[in-house]
DNA sequence: ATTGTGCATGGGC
DNA sequence: TGCCCATGCACAA
């Protein structure tokens, strides 16, 4: 007898058990488990393998493991899928063109949506209004709001692109003062209206960081500082090398000084998990100039991987009156 | 052999 | 031209 089509998708094989096609592999099964949500607002049924692996996270590299799509995370470089609908829970696009980790977006973006203690405003910048698809209208502020957003435009306006946009649909941001503040700096700026009082806070992607850095090593009232960063060189990466060549500018203006009498001096300098690291600061002398390097560090360079074109900045922090490194795998285009 | 240090050279701005 | 700095090498610990 031929099976009656179920409302919810299934076959009713007359036996009171309905057979379900697995959304992914089309084996036919009795018993499902939901996936990943399809464009109708439903979920995925998936057969019993399909979605044991969906659920413990092992889908796209049990299924995509040779094909194309995988991309780096920009700041775990955890491999991550990005060519399936499986993956997109997993991923969140950043607006330069990068993708980040959910793990890493929560814990870097975004943390102001699920930090309810911080529903703060961190400026007084006045209510803006939210132009979707050309059609001005006011932001609701019953839910918190992050996107990431591109360089405010010629006009002051803020493009943005968000994990919480439907389909990349790109909204306008305008008519509020601090799109113009933001001008110089804007890259990666996440944006937050807080529920409580219906402000938005924005902060960029450096200073959420930064931020995050803070609470990270215990100090969350602490002030951080950017001293200074480094490219990373050829040499610099080669962990044998274990020194790296830090700006001349940089090192004098942030760094102890050093003399003709005192050459060296043994810096300790934090990572951002809190492990200290005892390096030499020197220089040596070069024609008309000095070279100052930063000696000692083969383990960290080990430990970061250190690569050609990576970014290391130099942090201070008050009033600990602390030096923090970080290696920073991947960064989107700063104007400053 | 491995790791750290100092120097000379040369390219680029 | 002057300075910065990337690089490779020699040498020391």
């Amino acid at each position: 007898m031929a099976a009656a089509l179920d409302f919810n998708g299934g076959f009713n094989n007359n036996n009171n058990t309905f057979t379900f096609c697995c959304f992914y592999c089309k084996s036919m099964t009795t018993s499902f488990r939901y996936g990943w949500s399809l464009s109708d607002g439903t979920l995925a049924k998936l057969c019993f393998q399909c979605g044991f692996l969906y659920e413990s996270g092992t889908f796209c590299s049990t299924f995509h493991a040779g094909t194309t799509g995988w991309r780096q995370c920009i700041i775990c470089r955890k491999h991550v899928h990005c060519e399936c609908i499986a993956s997109a829970k997993d991923i969140f696009m950043m607006n330069n063109g990068g993708v980040c980790c959910i793990g890493c977006a929560k814990k870097y973006l975004l943390p102001a949506a699920e930090d309810n203690t911080e529903h703060k405003p961190v400026n007084d910048c006045p209510p803006l209004l939210f132009a979707w698809n050309n059609s001005i209208a006011s932001q609701s502020m019953d839910h918190p709001f992050n996107a990431m957003a591109t360089a405010a435009n010629e006009s002051n306006q803020m493009v943005m692109c968000g994990a919480q946009m439907e389909e990349q649909t790109p909204v306008i941001i305008g008519g509020g003062s601090s799109s113009t503040a933001m001008n110089d700096n804007v890259n990666g700026c996440c944006l937050f209206v807080s529920p409580q009082t219906g402000l938005i806070r924005f902060l960029n992607y450096y200073q959420m960081k930064e931020q995050q850095y803070l609470k990270d090593l215990g100090y969350p009232n602490s002030s951080i500082t950017p001293m200074f960063k480094k490219i990373l060189s050829a040499t610099d990466a080669k962990a044998k090398s274990g020194r790296l060549v830090i700006p001349t500018k940089g090192a004098r203006s942030h760094f102890p000084e050093l003399s003709d009498d005192e050459r060296c001096k043994r810096l300790e300098i934090l990572d951002i998990t809190g492990r200290i690291w005892k390096l030499s600061y020197r220089f040596w002398e070069n024609n008309r100039g000095r070279i100052y390097v930063l000696g000692g560090l083969k383990d960290y360079i080990t430990m970061w991987k250190w690569q050609v074109g990576e970014q290391v900045t130099f942090y201070r922090i008050d009033p600990e009156d602390k030096y923090l490194i970080v290696t920073e795998k991947e960064f989107p285009a700063s104007s400053s």
